[in-house]
DNA sequence: TATTATCTGATTGTTAACAATCCGTGTTAT
DNA sequence: ATAACACGGATTGTTAACAATCAGATAATA
């Protein structure tokens, strides 16, 4: 089945500690790669045998998600990956450019040399991929480039938004994608990065304001219902 | 699937809270109305027999306001109200900024004249509660202010951002508040309602951003300890 | 045949008992 | 007298059994 049982036993095996985290991060990446379609049932006895735990926990693991706004929660019906509507999309967007906008401010203000070596290494496996052709992999390492910012940025709260924004938005591409177009243009990312480095507060704002129109842009939304949910949710049975 | 539907309109009949909603709200409350101060410990059993209800579900309201922030969740030893430093100030009104002034923007493009009617109302309630020297009143009326203002905004993502955002800011204003002037000045209010109805955007968004500041000006960090907290956080054995 | 009613297997929600951990207190030894 | 240790009460964390609810399938009736 397209849940990859290998992946999620290694993240189990690898991360020992807190047994919560470790199945909501990994349900989270899941939907990152796309592994997980919006739609999908998230069945509580499933998940407990997959991480053989009890159910308590998945329970648990789920409200986090449910909370985090990446599964639906219907009553006495159980938990399914989140179908985000158009006007959803055009929300979450909007907040993560009230956001993320100051985000970059704070970055061009504080980032280290460090900082700006780290975001040139994620341009190099951005580019990499995208040479690979890894759709999943461009996907992820693209949320990935955001991330690294929010974390330059250097404020908690907005980084918390931000890695529930773009798990969102991870759900919505998968959603509504056009076959092309609709991924973090890499050169958008690199002339982030060069403004970030000159120290160019405005411009470097600007680029990231434009980037994520860009990136909304190249969704297909404003009609009727979402594409890859609806046959999922009806497919849904084989999922068990 | 017409099942939603059905589900829907069920919920739109009964008008039932669910029991753990009740029991966050309570909290959520009394945190607001500083009847709860920062630091204090909330027992689960306490709870159980507060609400007459089972413990899981006061556990599972005490994740939930664990997800906001808003209560501190120290493993095998219980959940705390939080207790904000004066960084955490800092991001929670930076944030603000970002978040508010989008919603402001959105709330001149879309108020209606219901909308605008219900901040006057909305007003005059502050107005009175300011004029008989009600102080919990006062600050809970001036977190409504802002809230209204999100919700006319209609954007229910900056929304649920802004509903945690405020909440933490009651928190901290209870901690920090220097004896006067922390309070959001009535006058701001009603200018930045002005500034809506003559949907004037930039006037507004500026109003507010220069209110927010006013707000965290009013706040006394940058020095150590937090005030009230400090006993009731000191006396057990802190967290980091 | 189409529609409604009922039954059944499966899944979610709730509860209480059990286990693990922590805090305060009292004892003991140096 | 102080510090270390150990014990008891209380609180949190975990587990499994039980109850409620739902989706699908089968049967019945017009």
């Amino acid at each position: 089945m397209f849940l990859a049982r290998d992946r999620w036993l290694c993240n189990l095996s690898t991360m020992e500690k807190p047994l919560e985290t470790i199945i909501v991060d990994s349900i989270l990446d899941a939907i990152a790669d796309q592994r997980l379609h919006a739609g999908t049932k998230l069945g509580e006895q499933a998940l407990s045998d997959l991480f053989g735990c009890n159910r308590a926990h998945v329970r648990r693991a789920l409200g986090t998600l449910t909370a985090y706004h990446v599964v639906d929660h219907l009553p006495n019906r159980g938990a399914y990956v989140a179908t985000p509507t158009p006007q959803d999309a055009r929300d979450v967007f909007q907040a993560r450019r009230a956001i993320e906008t100051v985000i970059c401010r704070n970055a061009v203000r504080q980032a280290t040399s460090e900082d700006i070596a780290a975001l040139r290494v994620h341009l190099a496996q951005e580019a990499l991929a995208r040479g690979g052709g890894d759709r999943s992999a461009a996907v992820r390492l693209s949320r990935g480039f955001h991330l690294l910012l929010g974390r330059i940025g250097r404020n908690p709260v907005l980084l918390r938004y931000l890695e529930e924004l773009t798990m969102r938005s991870s759900l919505i591409i998968g959603l509504y994608a056009t076959g092309h177009g609709t991924l973090c243009a890499d050169d958008e990312h690199t002339r982030i990065t060069d403004a970030i480095e000159a120290r160019d507060m405005d411009a470097a704002q600007d680029l990231l304001d434009q980037h994520l129109r860009h990136i909304e842009a190249g969704i297909r939304f404003g009609d009727d219902a979402p594409v890859t949910g609806a046959l999922s949710m009806a497919l849904r049975r084989d999922a068990r």
